[in-house]
DNA sequence: TCCTACGATGGACACAGTCCAAGTCAAGAA
DNA sequence: TTCTTGACTTGGACTGTGTCCATCGTAGGA
């Protein structure tokens, strides 16, 4: 992740002791938590953060691209670090869980012409849903 | 859509005048509305309607499975109710607009075991992104 | 027609996210 | 090293979306 840091001063971020702990609490894979969450951790290495910062930083790695924003249940948005490695996600619906998965075929290739309505198609999510191990085995 | 009506009172709904105007609202196809533009829509029919009844039918009428929810962009939901004809939407990056459509395969297929992570998967749902006719046009 | 349980109401509340004026500080200049 | 300045942070107010609840109203069966 501190190559993530060094993007981003190579791109003119001044760098803030807020946003690098904004940056060390998206570190890793799988990792798919909301504003609040990321301020909640933030908050544990700087107590003093803001919400605001957290909302205005998360904002920032989305339109540079190095965040991807995912919206899985119409709930709080998720903010997920793996934004260079194309995948989709697999959201369990019971707890919420997410995990990042890599289907066999881009569905963008599936979509022909006539069912495009005349948009100018750039990207396609797709969101499996199901249960997880333990909600499987929980609902058994 | 006076169908809907009829499999609802089979299923034993209590037939009021408010969950009537609700349902008449959402008829039509390509129709994919938030839960404020149900209320607006259906005070126009029926001005004391209340926000609290529509979002309580809009409930029902997902958890019976005649209306699909549709989570967009992390802001409102909206409510879709093509629900019995399988199918994806395509949402226009600027200005919200949504379309159903329907990809040539289900990429449920395309998910391999070793990508599922022990969850028992049941659907897969594709966002397609891009511009709308009037957004490319406007911003060329 | 009467009853009553189910549904509607509206206001309070909770949560997610945005905005803004004022204060702070990173990093380049001297 | 200190100075300077504009970018960044802060906290609180505000908006939009959705939920909850006590109370009132009414659909539809007896």
């Amino acid at each position: 992740m501190s190559d993530l840091l060094e993007r981003l001063r190579g791109r003119g971020w001044r760098m803030t002791s807020q946003r690098r702990v904004v940056a060390q609490v998206l570190d890793g894979d799988h990792v798919h938590l909301t504003a609040d969450e990321v301020h909640a951790r933030a908050a544990q290495l700087l107590p003093e953060i803001s919400r605001a910062t957290v909302y205005n930083t998360l904002g920032e790695l989305v339109s540079l691209g190095e965040v991807i924003e995912v919206a899985t249940d119409g709930r709080a948005r998720r903010y997920d670090p793996n934004a260079h490695h194309p995948h989709h996600h697999l959201v369990c619906s019971t707890c919420g869980t997410v995990r990042d998965v890599h289907p066999s075929r881009d569905p963008l290739a599936d979509l022909p012409a006539e069912e495009r309505f005349g948009f100018t198609v750039a990207a396609a999510e797709v969101t499996y849903r199901g249960l997880c191990p333990s909600c499987t085995q929980a609902g058994a």
